[in-house]
DNA sequence: ATGTAAAGTTGACGATGACAAGTTGTCAAC
DNA sequence: GTTGACAACTTGTCATCGTCAACTTTACAT
């Protein structure tokens, strides 16, 4: 195998396609949305022929899984990340909610494309890992939660709720700031900044907390 | 204008055509998802030519659109038909919750393409309009529950989080019952019958309502 | 050096979205 | 009751798409 050489883009062999395909297609995702991704325009960007992507990836379905393991992957290692250096339970989740919605903010392409049944194939080993390692992350949060608190919360509903909140927060926060937008310009007030994603996820995380704490005190 | 006859489909003026692609539409979309419609294949189904439903909605955006508002007026009368008996705030939430995944469920394709900004047109004003009623409707009930309790609820902040919350259900529940039935599968549990979007939906607005009645208590 | 398999290319096929131009049906005006 | 004129639909075309098959180039092991 050649060595991964960076400025050879002008070999036959590309070196690292792979991975070059799979950034060329995070980008068109990027730009266009899910459905302006096409194999042969990530081919392109990626300056090889139209028919290059089938040897490493098989067919469209085969590149966008590859990118839905790699999001999993991203959220996972965030979320693991996330949790060191937190003071609490309580900490740990708040901080789970922010990592949660940051890589669905630095990762749109990805994210895009994770939860699409109709353009990945979800069974995929790799990316039933990798999305099972990150929710196995947020379940040992609230088992930690559950643990301090002594209570007899139910851990797998309690992860249900939380991911089905940061999952819809990323798909409705753009029509969120619009609808904000529209309407502190018809109230005047010119100057509106919309709260960060990762704000409202942490505000929205407290509340969350609020009520899996409430109702199942010990 | 020749009266919409159903039993007129040989003829070349079709009746209501716009209906039959919207029909056909969602039919398609059902079965094979946002990624497999097509619009040829739509006429197809109606048993029109391929190029019939330009005349109707333009490109395949305006159709998408289309199907997009009359999700979000199937959402707007839902939400509004599922406060009617309340009889209370909090029941009216709940009821409101039900109703927003029960959309879900009985429209599976009107969904798949309502938040979907790279398929439809959102500034669309029908799209626009029927969205922000229905918003209105779970706004209004978050107001009707501040009012009961007397608490400084910040609707909006409420509002965004419920949504969310039902959003993110809808689209991870698929996956959430997956995990599920292997869980039970792997503990021996063979006759396991998954809990119903609805019920689940009721329980996460308990949930939610514990949070937000109880951090914001006048 | 040489053979073989991986990596990439070219070419082809049917299908798609969009557009242009032509047909067919309907209705109102005279 | 003919004649426009417009709406509804069709046919034809074009560039593009995903996938497959067949071919060429490179790298590496022997």
């Amino acid at each position: 195998m050649p060595a991964a050489d960076p400025a050879a883009s002008s070999r036959y062999h590309h070196g690292d396609l792979p991975r070059a395909l799979k950034a060329a297609a995070v980008e068109l995702i990027t730009e266009k949305g899910a459905a302006g991704f096409s194999l042969r325009e990530v081919a392109r960007r990626a300056g090889v022929s139209h028919a290059a992507p089938t040897h490493h990836f098989g067919d469209s379905a085969g590149l966008l899984t590859a990118l839905a393991e790699e999001g999993f992957r991203y959220l996972h290692a965030a979320l693991v990340e996330s949790a060191e250096g937190a003071t609490s339970a309580a900490d740990r989740l708040v901080r789970i909610a922010r990592a949660y919605v940051s890589v669905a903010h630095d990762h749109p392409a990805h994210c895009a494309v994770m939860f699409r049944a109709d353009l990945i194939r979800r069974d995929d080993p790799g990316c039933r890992e990798w999305g099972d390692k990150a929710y196995q992350e947020l379940a040992s949060g609230l088992e930690a939660l559950r643990d301090e608190e002594g209570s007899n919360l139910d851990v797998g509903e309690a992860a249900g709720l939380c991911w089905s909140t940061m999952q819809g927060l990323v798909v409705l926060y753009p029509g969120m700031v619009e609808r904000e937008i529209k309407h502190a310009t018809e109230a005047g007030a010119e100057g509106y900044r919309p709260e960060s994603i990762e704000d409202r996820a942490e505000r929205y995380g407290y509340l969350l907390l609020a009520g899996l704490s409430r109702s199942r005190g010990a």
